[in-house]
DNA sequence: GTAAACTATTGAGTATACTCTATAGTTGTC
DNA sequence: GACAACTATAGAGTATACTCAATAGTTTAC
């Protein structure tokens, strides 16, 4: 698919993927054969790609820790054991910020049980 | 206490608290009767209040959203049901945010079992 | 065959969150 | 009373992540 479809199927502005593109998350290819142009065919993958970005995005990891990530699963001159590594290490930080979110969360409640009962 | 002791005990630059002062996350108080400088002294609370920050910045809050937040405990001007509303939004929020950590974390987990097994 | 809609590239502009520098004044210790 | 260590303010600089504008070329529908 074109950019175009990548962004209404994705919801993110044309603009956003190409800096993506820029950054390394994600990689359209120039179909072969045609020398009239250089229109990227985005595979359909990418829309999960850009789901995924746009969740770890959400959860405060930057675009290069997400770059990281996501060259670790592509990138077949890493080992599977360094692959491993980094993917265990980031499911390690995802559990650490469930746990910071959870007292979050615990400090918000207590918070409103006081306003609750008047206390500020 | 004074702004480098609040430094020291919470790990937290002075040149970036001073941009939460300026931002109003935080606010230290000019000694009354001391007329000779304007050093400001922050409460203890001061503390918790960098700690939550810090964590509510870690998990993806703008400092925006955590102002807003800050300001809803604090500011009563504000009436309690407004105040309350506030609150439960964010945990909801919050609660949102942990899904989407699952979600990130199953999705990791998925792709370390394809690693594993030869897949990539 | 032309006009609308699309694509690519380059580079500038914006918002957020710092981070640093310069300057000037204040306090505490010897 | 000198000097190190601190404080405040203002403003410049940096990194990240967009966001937009300008330009130029391409494709598609009529």
């Amino acid at each position: 698919m074109l950019i175009n479809t990548l962004s209404k199927k994705t919801g993110v502005s044309i603009h956003t993927l190409r800096y993506y593109e820029s950054r390394g998350l994600i990689k359209g290819q120039c179909r072969e054969g045609v020398t009239t142009n250089n229109y990227k065919t985005y595979p359909e993958d990418a829309i999960e790609v850009i789901e995924f970005i746009n969740e770890a995005k959400e959860v405060g990891f930057t675009l290069s820790e997400i770059k990281n990530l996501l060259d670790s699963w592509t990138n077949n001159r890493l080992s599977p054991e360094k692959k491993k590594a980094v993917i265990a290490a980031k499911i390690e930080e995802v559990e650490l910020k469930i746990k910071q979110l959870k007292l979050v969360k615990k400090k918000l409640q207590v918070v409103l049980k006081e306003v609750e009962e008047g206390y500020c």
